[in-house]
RNA sequence: GCUCGCAUAACUCAGUUGGUAGAGUAUUACCUCGACAAGGUAAGAGUCACUGGUUCAAGUCCAGUUGUGAGCACCA
């Protein structure tokens, strides 16, 4: 070790190879240390398989790593369960394009062929994530890696699907849901609202009687071939007389009655409500109070059908203006207004939704009931707690789950449909072989996928076997897997996906194991720009994990992130933070090589005993900061955690204890063990560096040697009382210290400096002298009972000290302050001069005079300073 | 509209059984003394958004106000 700073790329790579060869990261990786009866395990939130990784990642997986490197180090038998997600949208999406840009389209190809392509896509692209995630240096166990649409969780699917759907949890049914023309049905938290500047057209609707007219306001005059009504408050006065009365829209034939019903805002608008029960939310509910016609008026894909007259062929969004056009015309427009509304977009296309009426699977709403009896019992715990609120807040307003998705990518259905009898059923086999009502052979499958969370949902336990049946077991997962390791004990994950996937895997694993999913669950903030501002590819301001790697370390990537994660506070990234902690990877670094000058190899910890007083008091040091990491790591305070290590290496280990050493070389072994020790404290956050460092003063290598990340977790012990002693040993050297910057003399050695310590023994007196000393360098220190005559002096909170001012040379500081108080005195002289003239006083700004008066008093308390230095220098 | 955050040094942020306000960066002065200039020593810097309440004691607990961010639900 020469290099004046660490040289991590080279390390990074060959370590974490080890690591993984020697299957560490594997359940029973630690099996040395393992204790009877503590089992921790962890899901990895899976990504999406053909993703690629981003800086939420690296903080998601960052602090799961942290936590799972500290239980493994602790004897806990560990699982971190590894795996990626078949991301059904999204992955259908990519695939789609590759064939647009071949000049063909999955329905020419068919499904089959399809989802070859696809399969070739995921096979492609699989590993690309997870060794960017191994560049991370996360450890979880990947010979156990799972992907959710594997064989086993394919099975797990058809399981939970079946179960539901025999209990009658799952249904079928014909409902308004979130259509969008492009991806087909969605769920509710799949469709974002955002504003939208659109217009609010104001439509007059003639009477049938040709009696006159009302004016009706929406703004989607494309949906008014779909009205079977026109409603009105029933206490209103304007319009209370005309219930009952006949409309007849423009442009058609068609009448539609005018009803009433309380669900309209009488001071909105107009108060006249067309009300199109197919093609929004509110009036499809009207429709049903009312018993109104459903009038569906564009197909799938948002093309107009024959309800829309001459219009049809239209595309939706394309056909408002020529149909708005077309009513000017014919005079029955009455005014259009600009109106900024929220307009739901489809959250992968943006596609404007449509609420659409449309058959599809729902899991019901039913299902969530026990979860979230037993989250409010306390089952579970929210890390920070006041998630609890979200999740009760939308738990409360949940609607039936619609799960079934207009794609091939993913879970098929597992319903059949007999072609013979109708008869319609679940099951669990692949190609059921014949209806079980009627025998026929002829049986069709649901087109339909499930929704991609459908599959995550079951995460928690399907990846522990549940369901799998005997596929790959003993490989991928053990029997004993779902008595060891449900509920998880943790799952870390980001709170934007509280509902899409937290709220499903908690219904799904109660309602499957009797028991909530997890023991503990921490949702992390957002990681933002230096400015901020979020990441976007748009703006332009994402920070690529991979790119901090290649320019710091995973280890400095991986410490900033953490020691900025206050629980519930988004982070601020950015290179000033990873340079900060680069400095501190450094420092450690240097320290090792100080350790070095002076030993060869230095022992472990626990095979002996403190001997040197400043051996002593270091190891209660590290003592203190162990019992501080432990805690702030059992409640998931990574930030604090990090900081503790932070300031006692630097801080406390660094400035003190390496300065101090050099006053007593016979210590300097014992702190090669405590910094040691401090290195497995440390390695859950920078794995690489802390095994590094830690061979180094071992005088061993991994690639021969056992791994610092399973040896045992430093446990804490007492404090000793060493560490009374050297509170005041440093109070000494820092007053010392600062004496003589009164003097002009800092950093410089001096002759003589006295020292006034209240109640020590002689033999402490001969302790603390050699440090004080050293540190504060000083040729001859006085212990002194008294207080010192001629000399400057410093007041600390446990000592005095005093420097003598007749072994020094004075003239150049006397000089100094002379000048000083010469220029203090001149400047007095002016601002009272200019205070005192009335003129001046009558006549300056307000302003003026108050910076006056502020800088006279300044001036005043200044001088005052000087000239008391001057006369105990002089005297 | 409802719910949940946040407001602390010039900047970025920590700060939970309530007990004299902390870090990093920046600033000022000094220091290349054999681990480290990506460093060291010392210093300066805060009406903890505002108003009231509880308490011996409030950055911390309670109520309200202002500003700000997020989520949910929304009027066609």
């Amino acid at each position: 070790m020469s290099a004046n700073s660490y040289e991590p790329q080279t390390i990074e790579n060959k370590f974490y190879k080890i690591w993984e060869d020697r299957k560490y990261f594997e359940v029973d990786g630690n099996k040395t240390i393992q204790e009877e009866g503590k089992n921790f395990s962890i899901m990895m939130p899976p990504p999406n398989v053909t993703g690629r990784l981003h800086i939420g990642h690296a903080l998601t997986f960052t602090l799961q790593d942290i936590i799972t490197r500290y239980k493994r180090m602790d004897g806990y038998k560990t699982l971190w369960q590894p795996g990626t997600d078949h991301a059904g949208i999204a992955t259908q999406n990519v695939v789609e394009k590759q064939l647009l840009a071949e000049g063909t389209t999955k329905e020419e190809i068919g499904r089959e062929a399809f989802l070859e392509r696809a399969w070739a896509w995921k096979e492609e692209s699989a590993g690309i994530m997870t060794e960017q995630l191994r560049k991370m240096g996360v450890s979880p166990a990947w010979e156990r890696e799972r992907f959710t649409m594997d064989e086993g969780l394919q099975k797990s699917v058809k399981e939970a699907f079946v179960h539901l759907y025999n209990e009658g949890l799952i249904v079928r049914g014909n409902y308004m849901v979130n259509w969008c023309t492009h991806d087909g049905a969605l769920s509710d938290i799949e469709v974002e609202h955002e504003d939208h500047n659109g217009k609010f057209y104001y439509m007059r609707y003639p009477f049938a009687d040709g009696s006159g007219h009302v004016e009706v306001a929406t703004t989607r005059p494309e949906t008014y071939f779909g009205d079977t009504a026109v409603m009105v408050h029933p206490e209103d006065e304007r319009y209370k007389n005309l219930i009952g009365k006949k409309i007849r829209l423009p442009l058609l034939k068609r009448e539609v009655t005018i009803i009433a019903d309380e669900h309209v805002d009488m001071d909105f608008g107009t108060g006249v409500v067309k009300v199109t029960p197919a093609h929004d939310q509110n009036d499809y509910e009207v429709g049903k109070r009312h018993d109104l016609e459903f009038i569906t008026v564009f197909d799938e894909k948002g093309i107009l059908n024959d309800y829309a007259g001459e219009f049809k062929g239209l595309e939706r969004l394309e056909a408002r203006d020529i149909i708005v056009k077309r009513l000017e015309e014919e005079g029955f427009m009455v005014k259009i207004e600009d109106h900024k509304h929220q307009v739901g977009h489809c959250y992968r296309c943006k596609n404007i939704v449509e609420p659409y009426i449309s058959k599809q699977w729902f899991v019901r709403k039913e299902v969530a009931d026990k979860s979230i009896e037993k989250t409010n019992a306390g089952e579970a715990q929210f890390f920070p707690p006041h998630w609890i609120n979200s999740y009760n807040s939308w738990m409360g307003e949940l609607r039936d789950w619609c799960i079934s998705r207009q794609l091939w990518w993913g879970h098929q259905i597992p319903v059949f449909y007999c072609d013979d009898c109708e008869h319609e059923f679940a099951s669990q086999e692949e190609h059921p072989e014949s209806c079980p009502k009627c025998a026929s052979k002829n049986l069709t499958q649901d087109p339909d996928v499930l929704d991609t969370w459908f599959s995550s949902a079951l995460w928690p336990f399907s990846t522990l076997g549940w369901g799998n049946g005997d596929t790959e077991m003993d490989k991928l997962f053990q029997s004993d897997d779902m008595k060891d390791f449900y509920p998880n004990t943790l799952l870390i994950t980001g709170f934007d996906i509280l509902f899409f996937w937290v709220a499903r895997m908690m219904m799904m694993g109660e309602h499957f194991n009797g028991q909530l999913p997890f023991n503990h669950i921490y949702l992390h903030a957002l990681v933002r720009d230096e400015k901020g501002e979020k990441m976007s590819k748009s703006k332009g301001n994402v920070i690529d994990p991979l790119d901090m790697i290649n320019k710091y370390s995973a280890d400095i990537l991986r410490f900033t992130l953490a020691i900025s994660a206050a629980q519930g506070r988004d982070i601020r990234m950015s290179t000033e933070k990873l340079e900060q902690n680069r400095n501190f990877t450094n420092k450690l670094y240097n320290a090792t090589k100080y350790l070095q000058m002076n030993a060869e190899t230095f022992p472990d910890m626990k095979k002996f005993c403190m001997q040197s007083d400043l051996g002593k008091y270091m190891a209660s040091r590290l003592n203190f900061a162990t019992k501080e990491v432990r805690a702030n790591l059992e409640e998931y305070k990574f930030n604090d955690a990090a900081l503790v290590m932070y300031k006692f290496l630097w801080n406390e280990f660094c400035d003190w204890g390496i300065e101090l050493s050099k006053a007593d070389k016979g210590s300097i072994i014992e702190l090669g063990a405590i910094f040691k020790e401090a290195m497995k404290l440390l390695h859950p956050f920078m794995p690489f560096i802390t095994e590094y460092l830690y061979h180094e003063l071992s005088g061993t290598t991994l690639e021969d040697g056992g791994s610092i990340m399973i040896m045992s977790y430093p446990t804490k012990t007492k404090k000793r009382k060493e560490e009374a002693k050297f509170e005041i040993i440093m109070d000494a050297i820092v007053s010392i210290r600062r004496a003589k910057v009164l003097v002009d003399l800092a950093n410089q050695k001096i002759e003589k400096a006295f020292v006034k310590i209240d109640g020590i023994s002689n033999k402490d007196k001969k302790i603390m002298l050699p440090f004080i000393t050293r540190l504060a360098k000083v040729e001859n220190l006085e212990f002194t009972d008294i207080k010192i005559e001629n000399s400057v002096s410093d007041i600390a909170d446990l000592c005095e000290t005093f420097i003598p001012t007749d072994s020094i040379d004075l003239s150049s500081i006397i000089a100094k302050l002379t000048k000083q108080d010469e220029k203090l005195q001149k400047e007095i002289g002016k601002l009272n001069g200019m205070l005192s003239n009335e003129r001046f006083v009558a006549n300056a700004p307000e302003d003026v005079l108050k910076k006056n008066h502020i800088a006279l008093a300044d001036a005043k308390i200044k001088q005052e300073k000087v000239l008391e230095q001057l006369s105990s220098l002089k005297a």
